[in-house]
DNA sequence: AAATCCGACAACCGCATCGGA
DNA sequence: TTCCGATGCGGTTGTCGGATT
C-alpha cells in the first residue's frame, strides 16, 4: 500500500512557505498507527472533562500527538464505555445477516441495531467471515444466489445454536420480538466462536445462478464442521411422548407433545387447534431423517412474514409426502398462526 | 525451532454530508 | 448562496498473534 503520510499529505495548494514549514512541522509530530495506553488514558480523561465532540479541538488541546479524526475512532471504536467486546452472539450474526440482506453495506445503520457493537466490527465480520464463506461458494457475497445461502442454510444454523444455548442453559427460549426493521432476537447471549460458523448447504444446494437444485458443488466448499441440527438432538425425546400409535398412524409410536414444543419456543399458550388439522402423516424415521429445524422454522417463519420459504423445509414438512417433521410442522402453523394474531405485518 | 500463512481487528484514508458563518 | 471546517461513513490496509508447514 502507498499509504500518504499522515495530514502532512493534505497540505496542497495555496499555502505559503512558513505555512507549509508550520503543516510539516505538525504533521512530522503526529503520531500514526496503535494508539499507547498513555494516549487512552489521556483521550478518556478529556473526554471526561469536556465530553465527546470537538474532535479536532480535542486532539490539538488534549496534547495527544494526533489527528481529531484518529481521536474520534479510537473513542467510538475502542474506548467509549458502552463498547461490547467479545465474539459477536449467534444473535447478533443472525441480525447482522438480515439486516445486511436488507440495507446492504450500511454498516452504521446496522450497527444501530446491535447495541454496543461497532460499526468498525460489523464491517470486519463481514468481510473476514461472511466474505469467506461467500468465496468458497465461488458467488459475489452481495448476490442473490448467497442471500439465498444465507437464509436457506447459515441462519437456520445460528438459530440452531440459539435453541441449544437456551436448551444447555434451562433458559427461555428465543422470543421473536417485533421490531419495526425486521428481525428479531431475544436477549440470549450464546457467544459463538469466529471458527464456528455454521454455514453449509445440504447435499443438492447448487450456487451457479442456472443451476437447479441438484447436483451440488458448492457443499464441499463450504468447511466448518456441520453444528448438531435440533432435529438431531432426539427431539422426540422431548417433544413427544408414547402412544397408541405413531404420527403416521401405526402401533407403538410416540405422539408430538406440542404444548412442550411450544413451550420450548416461548409460546406457552398458543392455541394451535387440533394436530391432525396440520400435522401430516410420515413414519417416526422420516421426522428423524428430516434435517429441518423447529426453532428453525419457527424464526424463518416470523421473519419472513408468516410465508415460509419452501425450498427451506416448512413447506415440505407440511405437504410432501416423503419428508415430514412434525415439530416443524407444528411451528410452522404457530407462526402462521401468530403472523396473523399479528396483523401480518411481521 | 524457524519460517510462512492466515484470520482478526485496529487504524487510516478519501469522500460525502452537515451545519454554521 | 457559497464556503469551509467538522463529522460521519465505508473501503482498505497494516499489524499482530496463533496455526500450520
Amino acid at each position: 500500500m502507498s499509504r500518504r503520510k499522515g495530514a502532512a499529505a493534505a497540505g496542497g495548494g495555496g499555502a505559503g512557505p512558513m505555512e507549509m514549514a508550520a503543516m510539516e512541522e505538525e504533521a512530522a509530530e503526529l503520531r500514526r498507527g496503535p494508539w499507547t495506553l498513555e494516549e487512552d488514558n489521556l483521550l478518556m480523561s478529556y473526554i471526561a472533562c469536556h465530553g465527546e465532540g470537538r474532535w479536532n479541538l480535542l486532539a490539538r488541546c488534549s496534547g495527544l500527538k494526533r489527528t481529531g479524526k484518529s481521536c474520534r475512532l479510537r473513542w467510538l471504536n475502542y474506548l467509549k464505555p458502552d463498547i461490547k467486546r467479545g465474539n459477536l452472539t449467534a444473535e447478533e450474526q443472525l441480525v447482522i445477516l438480515e439486516l445486511h440482506a436488507k440495507w446492504g453495506n450500511r454498516w452504521s445503520r446496522i450497527a444501530q441495531h446491535l447495541p454496543g457493537r461497532t460499526d468498525n466490527e460489523i464491517k470486519n465480520y463481514w468481510r473476514t467471515r461472511v466474505q469467506k464463506q461467500a468465496r468458497q461458494l465461488k458467488v459475489d457475497a452481495n448476490s442473490a444466489v448467497f442471500r439465498d445461502a444465507v437464509r436457506c442454510y447459515w441462519m437456520p444454523r445460528l438459530l440452531d445454536k440459539m435453541s441449544m444455548a437456551a436448551a444447555s442453559t434451562a433458559a427461555p427460549p428465543p422470543l421473536m420480538e417485533q421490531h419495526g426493521h425486521g428481525v428479531v432476537t431475544s436477549s440470549q447471549s450464546a457467544a459463538i466462536g469466529s471458527d464456528q460458523l455454521c454455514c453449509y448447504p445440504p447435499a443438492g444446494f447448487d450456487p451457479s445462478p442456472s443451476a437447479s437444485t441438484s447436483g451440488s458443488t458448492a457443499a464441499a466448499a463450504l468447511q466448518p464442521a456441520p453444528v448438531p441440527c435440533f432435529s438431531e438432538l432426539n427431539w422426540e425425546d422431548q417433544y413427544c411422548y408414547p402412544s397408541g400409535g405413531d404420527l403416521d398412524g401405526g402401533a407403538g409410536g410416540m405422539e408430538l407433545d406440542s404444548a412442550a414444543l411450544l413451550g420450548s419456543l416461548g409460546l406457552d399458550g398458543l392455541d394451535l387447534g387440533p394436530a391432525e388439522s396440520y400435522l401430516p402423516d410420515a413414519t417416526l424415521l422420516d421426522y428423524l431423517n428430516y434435517s429441518s429445524c423447529t426453532a428453525n422454522a419457527m424464526n424463518m417463519m416470523v421473519m419472513n412474514g408468516g410465508n415460509y420459504n419452501n425450498s427451506y423445509c416448512g413447506g415440505d414438512a407440511m405437504v410432501d409426502g416423503d419428508h415430514h417433521d412434525p415439530t416443524t410442522a407444528t411451528t410452522c402453523h404457530a407462526a402462521r398462526k401468530l403472523a396473523g394474531e399479528w396483523g401480518g405485518g411481521i
